[in-house]
DNA sequence: TTAGGGTTAG
């Protein structure tokens, strides 16, 4: 399969050289036209004048500065310069290109200082500036700013148009304010004077994807089928990679057939996304399908299609085979990027292939600045996964030297590691200056923080924290009430625990598979079996079927209590569901054997229990 | 002729 695999990527990647062969002439004739402007824009950049640049715009600075392309914020801030001495000024469009560059650069602060330059300058902005400092105090984080810039529109007389509200909405999703971005889209219906287009349309549809709502999403598709603005490859594309992320990839496939009905042509969003859905639910052949396909439609594999398939290798253990990809990559001229390396990186430390991981990190390191801080927090994960945590540490403190911020993740890959090593008072510390730093914790966080005190015994400050989190009304899920619950347990304070979990349905949460597993393990812990088989009964009624390991949990636990028969009973009741028994509950039943405990005609069951 | 939406890694 994985052979089958290899010769359609290189299948694949000589399409991909041919196609490029058979495109030649446009190919060249833009590469002759970046040059031509790339010793114009050099000229430009280099040119040191004695005197501000006056009178009329020269031939060549015209049409330079129509068709710069800035690379980076430094190029940016010496083209701005020159552009603000010229007289008179190049129009606010000039400006405006340069910001929305700058802006694509991700470099949101740089576009907020180039802007306050214009000001001072006295260059008035447009619509367009506007839109483009709304996007960026919103990716800064500062929505007060960029709520502030709508009154600018009114102080210098200018409309918002549908581009200044759809960067609203997308602003307020992007913070998880769904209530504000719906708010904006109802207001913008129900004036009338500026209409929702189809990019609002999409904004909104992934504002609901992002909160796992497909099904809205799938509805709102509908309303545009229905109106004036059709959904689009766009629209298409965002409700596809959201179903494949949430593993449905056969609605995500009938909606692609859906689409390709309406005449809507796939791109190779639409394809990475259906491989990536498939890739994670081990579906090789189907990827290997979806690859002929996009061929066959002249839709080249891009370097986000082929990390698709390196990162699912590596999950699947098969680093080898994910090289071979790579070295497909670079035959074919598609240059691996940070993401493909760190992928690699994470497939060797899942191995415990740490020194490979560490080569791949140094090749990356003299390939200039590749190394992100996902680089970092991935190394990090694979020395804390294997207890070498002082050397994760290290790492750690390494990234401020190139510059680099750790991040919630970063922190959280510590944490537990920390927490797993039994260093709890390092966690602490660690937790502190992530709060210095301005980190803010996650739910995760708090997770891996009360994991490591429960498992550490240290139940009275994981209570503690609780309560802290409790005071600050985070939103506290299932998971942190498993781990606390399981702590009580294992602390022996079952009543603690049963209040929790009796308690979880006035909090709005439903217990899972996890919780009740949990539950039963403590209760029988408590030597309360009846009470354990009892919650068994009400999971089933209560439609969270216990599972394989709810099963081994509670036989475990009638063996330990010497309830032999009881727990035969249920070993019946968990054959007959299609479960089997795990090492250890088969330890105890060899253990009853060798000690004639079972009665004899139970042995076809216990050999049926075993050998599922 | 500039601004807003869709794909990959921890």
């Amino acid at each position: 399969m994985l052979k089958m695999m290899m010769r359609n990527i290189a299948a694949a990647s000589s399409f991909y050289c041919s196609s490029r062969r058979w495109r030649g002439m446009p190919c060249l004739l833009s590469n002759s036209t970046v040059v031509v402007f790339a010793n114009d824009y050099f000229a430009f950049l280099h040119s040191q004048p004695s005197k501000p640049i006056k009178s009329t715009r020269t031939q060549l600075e015209q049409p330079v500065i129509n068709s710069l392309k800035i690379t980076t914020v430094q190029d940016a801030f010496i083209v701005f310069d020159r552009m603000l001495q010229m007289r008179p000024p190049p129009s606010v469009v000039r400006f405006d290109q340069i910001l929305g560059q700058v802006a694509k650069l991700k470099h949101y602060s740089a576009v907020i200082s180039l802007y306050n330059q214009m000001d001072v300058s006295g260059i008035g902005p447009d619509v367009c500036t506007l839109n483009v400092l709304i996007n960026c105090y919103f990716h800064l984080d500062q929505m007060g700013f960029s709520l502030s810039v709508l009154g600018k529109f009114f102080k210098v007389g200018l409309e918002p148009n549908v581009i200044t509200f759809t960067t609203l909405i997308n602003g307020f999703l992007l913070k998880n304010r769904m209530a504000e971005a719906a708010g904006i889209f109802n207001k913008m219906i129900a004036e009338g004077n500026c209409q929702p287009d189809v990019v609002t349309f999409s904004t909104l549809v992934k504002g609901f994807c992002m909160k796992g709502n497909n099904s809205a999403a799938i509805q709102l598709l509908r309303k545009m089928e229905e109106g004036a603005r059709k959904p689009n490859l766009v629209v298409y594309n965002t409700i596809i990679d959201s179903l494949c992320k949430d593993t449905l990839v056969d609605d995500a496939l009938n909606l692609f057939s859906e689409m390709m009905c309406k005449g809507i042509a796939s791109d190779v969003i639409t394809y990475t996304s259906l491989i990536h859905g498939v890739c994670k639910l081990g579906k090789w052949k189907e990827a290997i399908r979806l690859l002929n396909e996009m061929v066959s439609k002249n839709i080249l594999p891009d370097v986000c299609t082929f990390n698709v398939l390196v990162d699912a290798l590596c999950k699947e253990g098969m680093v080898g085979e994910a090289e071979v990809v790579v070295e497909v990559m670079v035959q074919r001229d598609i240059e691996p990027n940070t993401v493909t390396y760190n992928s690699l990186m994470d497939g060797y430390c899942l191995r415990g292939e740490i020194g490979k991981a560490q080569n791949v990190f140094e090749l990356m390191l003299s390939k200039g600045s590749m190394v992100n801080v996902v680089s970092y927090s991935t190394l990090i994960n694979g020395y804390c996964k294997h207890k070498r945590i002082d050397e994760a540490m290290m790492l750690f403190l390494d990234m401020s030297h190139k510059g680099l911020v750790a991040d919630t993740i970063t922190y959280n890959t510590l944490l537990d590691g920390f927490g797993k090593a039994g260093r709890i008072q390092d966690a602490q510390k660690l937790f502190s200056k992530m709060q210095a730093c301005g980190q803010h914790p996650n739910a995760q966080t708090y997770s891996i923080l009360l994991d490591g005190l429960c498992k550490n015994r240290q139940l009275s400050r994981a209570m503690q924290l609780f309560g802290e989190m409790e005071a600050k009304k985070l939103d506290i899920n299932i998971v942190i009430y498993n781990i606390l619950i399981e702590g009580l347990c294992i602390a022996g304070k079952i009543e603690s625990a049963r209040d929790l979990f009796c308690g979880l349905s006035s909090k709005g949460l439903q217990p899972n598979v996890r919780t009740c597993t949990i539950m039963i393990s403590g209760l029988c812990f408590a030597g309360l079996t009846s009470e354990a088989e009892n919650l068994l009964i009400q999971m089933e009624e209560k439609g969270c079927s216990p599972d394989g390991w709810t099963f081994n949990t509670i036989i475990r636990g009638f063996i330990h209590n010497k309830q032999t028969s009881r727990a035969m009973v249920l070993i019946q009741t968990m054959v007959e569901k299609g479960f089997s028994a795990d090492a250890s509950t088969m330890l105890l039943i060899v253990n009853l054997l060798s000690k004639d405990e079972v009665d004899p005609a139970l042995l076809p069951l216990i050999k049926k229990s075993l050998s599922n």
